[in-house]
DNA sequence: GAACTTTACTTGGATGTCAAAGCATCAAAC
DNA sequence: GTTTGATGCTTTGACATCCAAGTAAAGTTC
């Protein structure tokens, strides 16, 4: 992130102040909390990429080859990659397309389903995303710059923004099902580098 | 946003049990923390410029305009811009340049500082950024899916978060000569269109 | 006053986002 | 079996981010 000295004023709680000047105090709390999720979305991905550089990562494409190392054989279709990163179909195509590039991907046809497009890990994929994971174990994400509970209080509120949003279902039950079902679609193993077999 | 179903888990909790599986337990809740923003920015973000579409605008180009709006004479340096919103000198000009061609902004020079550009709202861009504030009111503002509580809790821990990164200084006293000087960079009035005089 | 440092901004490039459109393929309905 | 609808992915383009480098101008130091 770009280094900056440290405003004399807080410019999230002035834009507030503004706000309710301007006789829009109704609104005042919803536009500070997007224009503070904004803010702390930049400070987090500013420290993650930096933390990545080393690996020629970036957070977008670690995500996706966390993902592929969990899965059960290392391997998903990127229609299943975009759906579980919540992500567009042209952002998993350009994620793949710079993994494949840099040789910690590979593309394989599907074997029964000629539209879809498999992604999988390779060994080196596998080898830099569990030391970039590391490296960030032990700093963006071993000290976030809150205490436990602060970060227990907002992930809880935010997996109700993300709830109302129609991130995922409700139900606990469906929870249950969680993880067990979903790479199943990838279940028979096709001869690519890197597969797991 | 891309129209998606909901998926039948939470897939920040699915990596929060992945986390733990592969022994990184400890860095779990900042992971999740991490991952928590992401999507709620990218949720807020979507919302928002939907709600912008129809005035020409996006959320970063919204935020410069209200920045000019809400200064004491209508313009800025793009140096104090920067400040403020926090985000880097290219990325100011890439949003002025935009402002610019729609005639939402003017550039200035500055009268004794020839290596500061002066942005000064338009009298195009009050009326735009007005209505469009009005419609973010109404909108992504008026009803983020959070209550009151929610999101006075979430706003208070990312103050926090954003203190730990030095966005502003902490003392309240601080706070008290907030917004009183810092436009006082622009305090002598050149002609331009829009600027108020 | 000259030399050096800092500041302001722009440009070019890399990156990632999503919308829109298109093509190929598979599924469903008849 | 044919037609229609849905799905998967790619490509293109618009947008915004920041890094790095460069130029011009102002400030500081000597």
């Amino acid at each position: 992130m770009t280094p900056h000295r440290p405003l004399r004023f807080d410019p999230i709680e002035e834009a507030s102040r503004n706000w309710h000047r301007a006789g829009w105090g109704d609104a005042a709390a919803g536009m500070t909390l997007v224009t503070s999720i904004m803010r702390a979305h930049q400070i987090l991905l500013s420290r993650v990429d930096a933390t990545l550089v080393p690996f020629g990562l970036t957070f977008a494409r670690f995500e996706v080859l966390m993902l592929l190392d969990f899965s059960r054989t290392g391997r998903l279709p990127l229609s299943k990659i975009g759906e579980r990163l919540q992500v567009h179909p042209a952002s998993v195509t350009n994620a793949i397309n710079r993994l494949q590039r840099d040789g910690f991907v590979a593309r394989l046809e599907h074997p029964t389903d000629r539209r879809t497009t498999l992604a999988a890990i390779t060994r080196s994929g596998r080898r830099v995303v569990r030391n970039a994971a590391k490296a960030l174990n032990e700093g963006a994400f071993g000290d976030p710059g809150l205490d436990r509970d602060q970060i227990d209080t907002v992930v809880r509120v935010l997996a109700e923004l993300r709830r109302d949003a129609k991130d995922f279902e409700p139900s606990p039950a469906a929870d249950a099902v969680a993880g067990a079902r979903d790479d199943l679609a990838v279940d028979d193993g096709g001869a690519g580098d890197g597969a797991r077999r």
